[in-house]
DNA sequence: CCGACGGTTCGGTGACGGCCGAACTGGCGG
DNA sequence: CCGCCAGTTCGGCCGTCACCGAACCGTCGG
């Protein structure tokens, strides 16, 4: 159920009942201790109930813990599951920021265009948060959320941009539909706008 | 378990068994997961077995659940117990950098120093590099290990240096007997030397 | 060579936790 | 007003898991 949530929506708790396959009553009491444990936050509509995590840091906790504990994706059989997992690891929301082969592209552009030094640390140079603020037009301001944060790709094993930069950076890319989403799921799609969007922007000529 | 092997060092099997109260067999069997799972890596020596844990990420792991689930040190009582903890929360290493007011006072005046940017995200800055190699005498080499990264202190609710820059640094502290292990556990003390270097170096005057 | 010691293996036990079905609650719509 | 649906509560079942004690194994020291 964590996993599913990762994608940074609100379930149902019926949605993540069936998603994982248990009865009504098990994911109900699931999520309550999840949510009294304080990972997930609930809100109620009517008479449906939507859950989703907490805080940026419960995704981060999350995502960690799957990093550390998948070796790899478990292999799947049947041409519909990898069709769907061959597009998640394309391109895929991480909760509120880029991930999969998409979101190294744009992490490894930032990198080599000194935009974002991965070498003393991970963090935005100022000619990066110039081109995010001035080009892009996003704001930085995030409380007491780092702006920029490293978070490690569990398809690429690679690390891609999170933080408040790589979530203004993902909301941008959605709005200008440079992305747009496959189906219901976390997974992405690069438009043909997006195409020239990398090029132009970030000098990315094609993803592999 | 994990807690007690977040100083880093590796300790027996025995010696966990009785620090948490269990059986020396419930100890092993719990052991052999941890290692089966990868979060530890054992060393036999002899008759005996010591663990530790197995990698930096490890210890990242460990750390930030603690951090989330621990909304505070659970109030001790009697009077070893408050003078240790008191001991903790002035200083101690965490995993292989320093933590603490401690940890998080050196934190603090490297960034206002300009040598750690926490502004774009968490990195060094040129000049924070060249201190560190050039005037520690350190070198800042790590493989796939990030340089600088941000660690959350569980007892000042802030965020210290970890990461390769970090533990180099607590080993220059110790090397040069700035700070001093307290008996075996994690706690350190600042030395006077250490009090010195501290003001020349980093313009720290004082730990409230 | 023998005893002490650290560690492991094994079998058994008690309890806890996950899970489900059935009954219940309360919004929502016809 | 009644039926439907999402979600919850409750009771009970079963599996599993943590734990321990006792026996066992190797290593070290006398």
């Amino acid at each position: 159920m964590c996993l599913a949530l990762l994608d940074g929506r609100a379930w149902t708790a019926g949605e993540l009942a069936t998603h994982v396959g248990v009865a009504p009553s098990t994911a109900t009491e699931h999520l309550h201790r999840l949510v009294k444990g304080g990972l997930l936050a609930e809100r109620k509509q009517g008479r449906r109930r939507y859950v989703q995590l907490a805080d940026p840091g419960a995704a981060q906790l999350v995502e960690d813990l799957a990093a550390r504990l998948e070796p790899g994706p478990p292999t799947v059989t049947g041409l519909r599951a990898v069709t769907a997992s061959a597009a998640l690891r394309r391109g895929r929301t991480c909760y509120d920021h880029l991930a999969g082969r998409l979101g190294v592209a744009v992490t490894d552009a930032m990198t080599s265009r000194k935009m974002l030094d991965q070498d003393g640390g991970f963090a935005l140079t100022p000619y990066g948060k110039q081109w995010l603020v001035s080009t892009l037009g996003v704001t930085l301001e995030g409380g007491r959320r780092p702006v920029a944060r490293a978070c490690l790709d569990w398809t690429e094993r690679r690390h891609h941009l999170a933080g408040v930069a790589g979530a203004r950076l993902c909301e941008t890319f959605l709005a200008r539909r440079w992305v747009t989403r496959i189906g219901t799921g976390r997974a992405v799609r690069l438009t043909p706008e997006g195409r020239d969007a990398l090029r132009t922007h970030l000098g990315v000529d094609r993803l592999d």
